[in-house]
DNA sequence: GTGATTTTTTGACCCAGGTCAAAAATCAGG
DNA sequence: CCTGATTTTTGACCTGGGTCAAAAAATCAC
């Protein structure tokens, strides 16, 4: 029997930032959607406002965007993340990333209209808002530093580090897109171990 | 005759993300306390957890850290920014990063105890962090962009259009650093025009 | 103003990693 | 389990920008 309501991941995720209520936790439970998707669907298209959030329950999924006529990879998301075109979805307003499936992938999904709702009935979920982008916004941080100054390797290196349940799950030349370095430099580092 | 009161300009900043109730704007006017800073003064140092974060109100700001005994800027912060070691004031730990003043600086001061009860008392200041913080993660998914994709040139121009209101007021060596390159470089690509 | 210190520029040299091309390996659909 | 498509690897070559060193210019302190 597959899940279809919010599980106690999702709870929990919020619980590492606020206490829930359990009339939050109703309120949520009403609108929080499970969701499954496949391998390769596109979940956000650049071309719409982004309008929907995805708590990934188990599966993979990457944003990217076109440069140049390739895809480019803003970052991979895994178990027990939020995923959507940031700008998109908090602005909404049209912003350029794409977001796919790389593995088959089980969400629980919130739509905009409902996250405005409880944001304007419960302060705590504004403050969750708050605290968790601030744990993204430290990893982003890091992740300038890291593309500032350090070789080619030692990016491969971390990415492995911080990604250590993902990085054999994706194909290299995502990776390399992700890094900012060539697919053959990548592919070279990779050999020499 | 100096101004020692919040002015229109930080009311203005909090009033692009919400609208302020009166007796927000008094509880803000009691907390907020003026300060002044010469040239060069160290503002907040790694050693110890950041407890107060500055909006300035006219001058320029650098955060940076040490790495291999040499100053790394990470960011630049002039009028009508607030400036804090982010992951140290937002959780209260210790971070890498320094701040120091490169002008003499006015700004308004607030102490991260007078936040927290202001989170505490108006959901709509939660309301205000969240919304702003927004606003500078996007700017740091451009500058991940532009650190991964682009010449050393083209890494300059962004920087002077970004910063084009303090670009000409910051020692060459902080921008190499901002920016990655090695100061030499950027010596030569300013040369040639 | 003047000497000391800091910052910026210039020159010479070099290498990490980019580009282009083609072979090898892997994958996905019928 | 084949076959065409995609992904990865390998090779050859080249350049942007790094490093080191020293001169020139700007800034500071007294």
């Amino acid at each position: 029997m597959s899940k279809t309501a919010p599980t106690d991941e999702l709870f929990l995720h919020f619980e590492k930032y606020i206490p829930l209520s359990n009339t939050l936790k109703k309120e949520l439970a009403d609108r929080i959607v499970f969701k499954s998707f496949k391998k390769g669907e596109i979940i956000h298209d650049a071309n719409t406002i982004c309008t929907k959030s995805y708590f990934i329950q188990n599966g993979l999924m990457r944003t990217y965007f076109i440069k140049d006529g390739k895809e480019i990879t803003e970052y991979f998301s895994a178990e027990n993340e939020w995923v959507n075109s940031p700008r998109s979805f908090m602005q909404q307003q049209l912003d350029i990333y794409y977001i796919d499936t790389l593995e088959p992938t089980d969400c629980f999904c919130l739509n905009v209209k409902d996250l405005v709702f409880l944001f304007d009935n419960f302060p705590e979920m504004e403050r969750y808002a708050r605290l968790s982008m601030g744990t993204v916004f430290g990893h982003y941080m890091d992740r300038i530093t890291s593309m500032r100054f350090t070789t080619a390797k030692e990016k491969y290196n971390h990415f492995c580090e911080t990604y250590s349940a993902i990085y054999h799950r994706v194909p290299l030349g995502m990776v390399s897109s992700y890094l900012g370095i060539a697919q053959e430099t990548l592919s070279r580092i990779r050999a020499e171990k």
